[in-house]
DNA sequence: CTGTTAGCGCATTCAC
DNA sequence: GTGAATGCGCTAACAG
């Protein structure tokens, strides 16, 4: 019966129960809760997981005590460098903690997102963080049921699962509107993703700046050519454009590249602000100004509600708003 | 006692066989394996799913099935963009067929990389896929022995713990130095990470060249601004320099934004290549040359590689070279 | 086609 | 301090 070159037996807790000569659960307890075992005995447990190799079955000690110490995380698509941050921190912050984290891709679909909820929480993971809102109203419903502690990140809403940690996109849209309009600029345009984030702040610029600016979109995720090419189409739709805000700043790069090869001159002629603050934006020619998120800090705070939740600490605070801040560059006039 | 707010009780396969009136073992196979059921006890158990919001313990049954349908993906550091199309294909190849991605950072220290890799065998994943080459001795012996899949990714070398997907970072190296040797490039330059990959590259690139080439080596993880300064140092140690490798695209970037700031003209002043075949390399200014890699090739391949071994398919080819290319751009004075 | 029995590896009761 | 029994939720093996 060929099952599989699967896992070949590995010891077990019963293996150095007897290796140490005691019984099962006093060599869970010496790994697990020594508190409560002699020194010596510990001494000989340890010993002999030396010499079997023993490595804890964690699904199977998971199944007993109804903790998987996995925290599943959630984002759209894998590939976009935005969200990498966040993810970051959030692994080194659940690491600490002796979590791991399991990774999906949702897409920008509602059925996917469904499908994949459903296998996620088939593992039982302790927590989920998902980048976004979640979409599908059976998904927000199961997870209220069955409790498990939830973060949608890098938004706010009204109506949260459970707890939330991130910003205003209305609020980011109208600033950088209300930026644009401060230097006097009036020909503003957008050039923007077409997921519902990017449409938030685009909604939020438009309320801010009146309901006619030309906007083109694009499909996510966003990239640099792109960019090129939002410019060359907002070109059409109004060739004395003026101010363009971008709801990336790989798309706002790619709107750079394309005015130099036009030769328009940025900010004289034109001017760009992206979203995201990334690190390239800070040397790109001219210097991209951007508005920017702390994406570790999202991460590190999603960790810390879940965390707290399993612990069973009260949580002070389950909707955080950690803001956002436009940072000034030469694409929209500050000096070199 | 505040067990915390963990999983209210969710239902059960007992509570699918008792709606639908038919024993566990009958429920269990309706789901997994309806080709032995009946089709009016299939939709049975079908609708008893719909009525008790049923999702499968899937912790529960591999503990006795030896499958957790979860493979372990493991990083340097999650905050580099460069594997991502890896990670990327990897999910969705294996989402496919049911897995799930479990991922880890490994960092660039070997302790750390222990530690990891047990917590990583505690949850009995169907199959690891490393990024790199695994670093600790013990770690080898200890995947060999309990024989889970391992594909190592992104190198190649003579004694793979088990599978390998990657390429040879030693020929890159040579294949660069050769290239600007043949353009008649004679002083060159080497700005680096500190990483073992980065650290064949240049080996590769000695070897070809010659090895008084002044290099300047930056820590992981490299970015735009390391490359300003890298820059900075080569010409204080070669101010003759004239073609510089770089370790990845986002060094050769910064690269390329000191030497406008400098008022050197690339490439009659001096020649630059980047690695990894960024999206962004097409369009800087000038454009930049670089390695190609097909990292999402290399995730896709891994994926069929442990999936072939889980579903217990001989493997013809456990080791696969996917090669490189060098993409010639401006930077290295291709035609505009 | 369906059911009974027996665990997977561990942690949570309870006893001593 | 330590141990024996019990079961987490599910599936493999063997019966009917």
């Amino acid at each position: 019966m060929p099952r599989s070159a699967a896992a070949a037996k590995a010891a077990t807790l019963h293996d150095v129960a007897r290796e140490a000569g005691v019984s099962l659960i006093t060599a869970s307890r010496a790994l697990s809760n020594p508190r409560l075992v002699s020194e010596t005995t510990i001494e000989r447990v340890r010993e002999a997981v030396r010499q079997t190799g023993y490595i804890p079955n964690l699904l199977a000690g998971g199944l007993k005590s109804r903790r998987s110490m996995t925290v599943a995380g959630l984002v759209p698509i894998i590939s976009v460098p935005q969200f990498l941050p966040t993810v970051q921190a959030l692994t080194e912050a659940l690491d600490a903690e002796g979590y791991q984290l399991i990774l999906g891709q949702s897409g920008y679909d509602h059925a996917r997102e469904e499908r994949l909820v459903d296998t996620i929480i088939g593992r039982r993971p302790d927590g989920i963080v998902v980048t976004g809102l979640l979409q599908s109203a059976r998904t927000r419903e199961q997870l209220q049921r069955l409790r498990i502690p939830v973060v949608e990140t890098w938004d706010l809403s009204e109506r949260p699962v459970d707890m939330m940690v991130g910003f205003s996109h209305l609020k980011v849209g109208s600033a950088v509107a209300g930026y644009f309009l401060g230097k006097g600029w009036k020909r503003l345009g957008i050039a923007t993703g077409d997921d519902h984030r990017a449409a938030q702040r685009r909604a939020g610029f438009l309320a801010a700046a009146g309901s006619d600016v030309p906007t083109v979109t694009v499909p996510a995720p966003s990239n640099v050519a792109l960019g090129r090419r939002a410019l060359s189409e907002l070109l059409q739709k109004d060739p004395q454009v003026r101010a363009i805000y971008c709801s990336s700043d790989a798309l706002a790069h790619g709107v750079l590249v394309e005015a130099a090869a036009r030769g328009l001159r940025v900010p004289e002629d034109l001017a760009v602000c992206g979203f995201g603050g990334a690190d390239f934006a800070a040397h790109l020619h001219p210097t991209l100004t951007t508005v920017q998120i702390d994406g570790a800090e999202i991460g590190r705070l999603a960790a810390k509600l879940i965390l707290d939740r399993c612990a069973g600490r009260t949580i002070e605070q389950p909707v955080i708003d950690v803001g956002f801040r436009i940072v000034e560059r030469e694409s929209t006039g500050a000096a070199g």
